[in-house]
RNA sequence: UGCCCUGUAGCUCAAUUGGCAGAGCGCCUGGCUCUGGACCAGGAGGUUCCAGGUUCGAAUCCUGGCGGGGCAACCA
């Protein structure tokens, strides 16, 4: 499947203006991970945007670790986190940097902010600086320390770096704002003393820079133009741009905040998955269970179809949670044209060939590949009187469309022979042990036979099988959204193994790295850390999408895997997962207006204004003022309407002091809306003109209306023209689907490049229509 | 009860910037088939969070409300 190019997202819409503007000349950004924990399927969405944005547009990716906490760090992290984007198959060349690496410049910087009275070094304890920050909605209070001579901050801040004071004993902290409404602005720390072992630096340091502090710069210093994180750092947005501004520092990077991937039943908490790594709950960072790039390439997914699920999420600032579903599309779609059929039974039920004459065997010649896949090759694979088939596949008491073996009943066997149960043989207790079943002759594969069993089975040879494990992993958690008390929902049965599974023996000269699909499976490949183990152990990358009928299912994992193929669940295990807790009763309507104050209400009485357009207009500096002075010489009513709807709006924030006409001018607009010179639509033209410098609305409108369409002839051929291209659509609009005026008169106004009154079109439009119809 | 982000199909996202509300996944039906897969054809599924306003026309602009997420680590 091609790759489809990327839509253009909000990002992509950024860089498009910056390029355009001439702000970037070359886009820089970079994928900055902490090496503190392996990369998981969340890193691969934020490094497919950002090394995917750097080949778009022809700039650099570069690869920083962020790595300015020495407790937690690690260079077996750094490995780690190069290997998988490396197999992920992103190039960063020589760009490849460490914070750390910075940290003599940042030191230097923050020297220079202590200078600038910016900064400075506060003696207060940890409980107590966290005391004095405040709350959300409450403003934090000033450190005695905080008004220090920036000399004496200096000298301080020299001592910290030369290691006189103890961990914990003093910080240095940026000199903001206690009262700021953001959290992040109330004297944000810079350093902390850390008396400790850095994983690059060793012990050239004890004090560390803060994320703050030395993402921002570290961009700087990169000459990173677009840098790229996920939603939680929004709120850090101001401060970034705080300390670049402090430090003068131009050009400047920015920030942008796109939101994480979440994927149901998965967790991607570093954090979270460090806890089941060291509690052994799973093996590993590898485990083929974790949603870790390791773990995804040992469990057989290949980058590709990580990419594809990637790029086909989107980008966006909705913080969504994805369904795990389409990862494993994007998997089966990939491995669907490359992954040869083997048959494997992963739970082997024994049956006898009764007719079949003993010590007999044939040999068949079977496509690697089903007849939609255009590709060749076939292998060996030896039947004869004693076979295995999955377990799954009879049923002495069938359900209703089940289409497999069932006692009296036929199957064909894939690739081979149509068969009959005819005995079913059980043990003392009652357990089914072996089936006996006939041979029928002249119905191997290919032959022309009027018998039409509804299913096909896979199946292997019991004597000349190979013995195989096979592991089928489901989701770890059984939760949706696992949430804090994560262990809680994991999932008992996230592994299952099949030890007495038996695959064809054609695969035992294959290169062990090879994958499969296994017929009416899944996909499977050996397990890379177990590739000299015997039997072979076969991971399960991904089971068949299974549409077994009366069966509705949210995942694969559900039914084809960790139980038998196709069996059929009760009813109440299918129920789908507790759905989002969000979005609760979206149908109570409920219009709670906002109390008004005794000025607002007052005002809003005094004016006839109506509360959306008076509120628009009321809280704005000057505009009240501007709307009774404009209310001299037209309705109040209708200044106020195109104050509130046009006027402020196209102002952007801007002061009205910054117009360039007066309310004198504004007025005559409206006037001439108002009593039907002008049609709304010329009105708005006019305004725009008006925005632009011109003041004489009057003379504008003469323009304006000078380039009008206005004749109707003109018009109706235009009419004409555009229903004649949508046939279809006036058939619709004569068969009742009135909406569609709309459409056409959208459709001529665009013909016109808007230079036509809407109603005048509106109703020669009707006109027109009226004619066809009959 | 502050600041920031955010509400379009079951899920994830589009909608040429005010002019037919669409796609992928999932689901259903039919076709094909020696994989209950793949593929092909079709279908269901919408109060664009709600209520107002402006407009010939609003998912889009304006006002108000409601819901979801984030921010008070000497983590990043």
């Amino acid at each position: 499947m091609a790759r489809q190019p990327a839509a253009a997202d909000f990002i992509r819409t950024i860089i498009d203006r910056d390029l355009a503007s001439g702000a970037v000349e070359r886009v820089i950004v970079r994928f900055p991970p902490e090496p503190n924990g392996f990369p998981h399927i969340g890193h691969a969405k934020s490094s497919t945007l950002n090394f995917g944005l750097a080949a778009e547009y022809q700039g650099q990716c570069h690869l920083r670790f962020d790595d300015t906490n020495p407790a937690t760090e690690d260079q077996r992290y750094v490995d780690a986190i190069k290997r998988d984007l490396q197999w992920m198959g992103f190039a960063w060349g020589e760009h490849e940097y460490y914070a750390s690496d910075y940290f003599g410049t940042l030191f230097d910087w923050a020297c220079k902010l202590i200078l600038k009275g910016l900064a400075y070094v506060d003696d207060s304890p940890e409980d107590v600086i966290r005391g004095m920050r405040g709350t959300v909605t409450t403003p934090g209070t000033e450190s005695p320390y905080r008004n220090r001579a920036p000399e004496e901050n200096l000298e301080l801040f020299e001592a910290m770096r030369a290691g006189v004071f103890a961990d914990g004993s003093r910080v240095l902290r940026a000199k903001i704002d206690m009262g700021h409404p953001n959290m992040k602005m109330r004297d944000p720390l810079m350093y902390r003393i850390r008396h400790a072992t850095h994983y690059r630096q060793g012990g050239a340091w004890c004090i560390y820079p803060f994320y703050d502090w030395a993402h921002g710069q570290s961009d700087a210093i990169e000459g990173v133009t677009h840098s790229i994180c996920t939603l939680e750092f929004a709120t850090n947005r101001v401060l970034y741009d705080w300390y670049l501004d402090a430090l003068e520092i131009a050009p400047r990077p920015h920030q942008y905040e796109f939101a994480r991937l979440n994927l149901e039943y998965t967790i991607t908490s570093k954090r979270k998955l460090l806890h089941l790594v060291q509690e052994g709950i799973v093996d590993g960072w590898d485990d083929p269970r974790m949603p870790t790039l390791a773990g995804l390439r040992r469990r057989g997914v290949r980058p590709r179809a990580i990419k594809t699920f990637c790029n086909s999420i989107g980008t966006t600032k909705v913080d969504s949670i994805h369904d795990p579903g389409l990862l494993e599309h994007c998997v089966r779609d990939d491995l669907n044209h490359r992954a040869p059929r083997v048959l494997c039974v992963q739970d082997p039920l024994p049956i006898t060939l009764t007719n079949w004459p003993e010590d007999h065997e044939e040999i068949i010649s079977a496509p690697y590949w089903p007849h939609d896949v255009p590709r060749d090759g076939v292998r060996s694979v030896p039947f004869s009187k004693e076979l295995l088939i999955e377990r799954s596949d009879f049923s002495e008491d069938p359900p209703k469309g089940f289409r497999r073996l069932t006692p009296g009943g036929i199957v064909r066997l894939r690739h081979a022979y149509i068969i009959r149960c005819n005995h079913v043989e059980k043990d003392e207790r009652g357990n089914l042990v072996r089936l006996h079943c006939e041979w029928i002759e002249g119905t191997r594969s290919g032959s022309n036979t009027a018998l039409k069993p509804k299913g096909t089975i896979h199946w292997v040879d019991a004597k000349r099988s190979l013995p195989v494990i096979v592991r089928a992993y489901d989701r770890l958690f059984a939760q949706p959204v696992p949430g804090d008390d994560f262990l809680e929902a994991l999932n008992p049965s996230s592994l299952i193994e099949y030890k007495e599974a038996r695959i064809e023996p054609s695969i035992a000269d294959d290169p062990p790295e090879k994958r499969y699909q296994f017929t009416r499976l899944g996909f499977y490949w050996r397990d890379p850390e177990l590739i000299n183990s015997h039997p072979p152990v076969f991971n399960c990358i991904v089971t068949l999408r299974q549409a077994i009928q009366g069966q509705t299912k949210y995942s694969q994992h559900t039914l084809g895997v960790g139980r038998p193929v196709g069996a059929v669940l009760p009813r109440d295990s299918q129920s789908k997962p507790q759905p989002k807790t969000t979005t609760p009763a979206k149908s109570e309507p409920k219009s709670k207006q906002r109390p008004l104050s005794a000025d607002e209400e007052h005002w809003l009485n005094q004016s006839g204004l109506n509360a959306a357009t008076g509120l628009a207009i009321y809280g704005i500096p000057a505009a009240p003022e501007f709307l009774e002075a404009a209310s001299e010489y037209v309705s109040r009513v209708s200044v106020g309407n195109w104050m509130a709807n046009q006027l402020l709006p196209a102002l952007k924030g801007a002061p009205l002091s910054s117009l360039p006409f007066g309310p004198s001018e504004f007025a005559e607009l409206v006037r001439l809306a108002d009593n039907g010179k002008a049609s709304t639509h010329e009105a708005r033209a006019v305004l725009k003109l008006m925005l632009a410098g011109e003041r004489t609305p009057t003379k504008l409108l003469t323009s304006v209306q000078a380039s009008t369409v206005s004749d109707s002839e003109v018009l109706r051929d235009i009419i004409g023209n555009v229903l004649s291209d949508h046939e279809d659509r006036v058939q619709a609009y004569i068969a009742g689907k009135t909406g569609l005026l709309g459409f056409f008169v959208g459709q001529v106004m665009k013909r016109t490049n808007g230079k036509a009154d809407p109603r005048q079109v509106k109703a020669l439009v009707k006109e027109e229509l009226a004619g066809s119809a009959t």
